[in-house]
DNA sequence: TCACTAACGCGAATTATTTGCTTTTATCTG
DNA sequence: CAGATAAAAGCAAATAATTCGCGTTAGTGA
């Protein structure tokens, strides 16, 4: 049947999502995550409260507090939800560049004063979905790479290996350090690839 | 002169610490760290609060709003004072052994619930000072462990090495994914050492 | 269309935080 | 070893954030 007029497929859709997605729910969250966004790019830090972002959002306090609890996890939700990427490494000649320019990438963005502090957000909330929702975002983009050379038959390290070498150092000086320079991600990823020329 | 009487070797000693160190200013430090710690051991995490600390410390609440600010600042302080290592590490029979026992005990350390909570603390605030702490410390530890190597001649990996390939995977696993398996930190520290029987 | 109820709004009660002022006491000077 | 000085602590009132009970709105399924 043609018009089916499917009565149930979100049902199906966001089954493991929040119980009552449709609508106003929706509604707010967006207005909230897009209160909270505006808000951190345009002020200090310590000066975004929840009242505030209530405010902004046209919204009243006690429902960010009955549904996110406190700032610390409204701000790991609103992060974790940018940390996602919204599309694919990008296509270079050869599964090693397409490697090098994603983690140059990757070093860059998380680096960044937003970035780290996303970071910081999502690893700020005890419970730890949120961290390891990047984690596999991460993996995700990996993965990608990591097919593109086993289609063409190169020889590439695995994704464990790609995760512990080249992304683990880029993450640890970010967070723990001095942020890494281009040159010292380029050393991570030629360490992890089998001899070449460079 | 032997009874020198010395009147300002302190001032010297603590020129970089708080302008203000001696007596009740320290009580009141130890005071309330010992009631962070004491409170965060006995109890949800949720339910530490500031005014509560105090209390429990003998002190009143704006002279802890006075000093930290705020309860992540606190928390964090606390927590970085923690992660300082009081010894070097043990002395086995080889620098390898040596590497390879720190490493097993840092990870086991920092995978613990208490652990893994410190690094959050410390990382949650947006001043990066004690997350560089604790690089520093890691660092001072492994270096112990180098320079053993380097007195007897051991062919041995550098700091960098140990940081980026050693103690990084480590520590990403710990905030981002499933804490590290002993077999899991072995097969780092087999990846960064020459070629070894294993 | 109607019943049902999750999620929101409202406002009062509670609790945390800030702030101006006073008191204590570490540190410096003579 | 007295003062003098001022940093840090205490106190209490004012402000702001958070919690909570209860009434209302509006998705959802029949």
């Amino acid at each position: 049947m043609i018009g089916d007029k499917g009565k149930d497929w979100h049902k199906v859709m966001v089954s493991k999502e929040n119980p009552r997605p449709g609508g106003r729910s929706a509604r707010v969250q967006a207005a909230v995550h897009q209160a909270v966004r505006d808000m951190l790019a345009g002020m200090n830090r310590a000066d975004v409260t929840i009242p505030l972002i209530a405010q902004r959002a046209n919204v009243t306090p006690s429902t960010i507090y009955r549904r996110w609890g406190d700032l610390q996890e409204l701000l790991a939700d609103v992060a974790a939800s940018h940390l996602q990427p919204e599309t694919e490494p990008p296509k270079t000649g050869s599964a090693r560049n397409d490697l090098q320019a994603w983690a140059e990438q990757y070093a860059d963005e998380m680096s960044s004063g937003a970035g780290r502090q996303m970071i910081r957000d999502v690893l700020a909330v005890s419970d730890s979905a949120n961290a390891e929702k990047c984690c596999i975002y991460t993996q995700q983009q990996l993965r990608v790479i990591v097919a593109r050379a086993q289609e063409r038959g190169e020889a590439f390290p695995t994704l464990t290996e790609l995760m512990d070498y080249v992304v683990s150092p880029i993450m640890y000086r970010i967070l723990f350090d001095q942020v890494p320079s281009n040159d010292y991600v380029r050393g991570l990823v030629s360490r992890v690839m089998p001899e070449k020329t460079d």
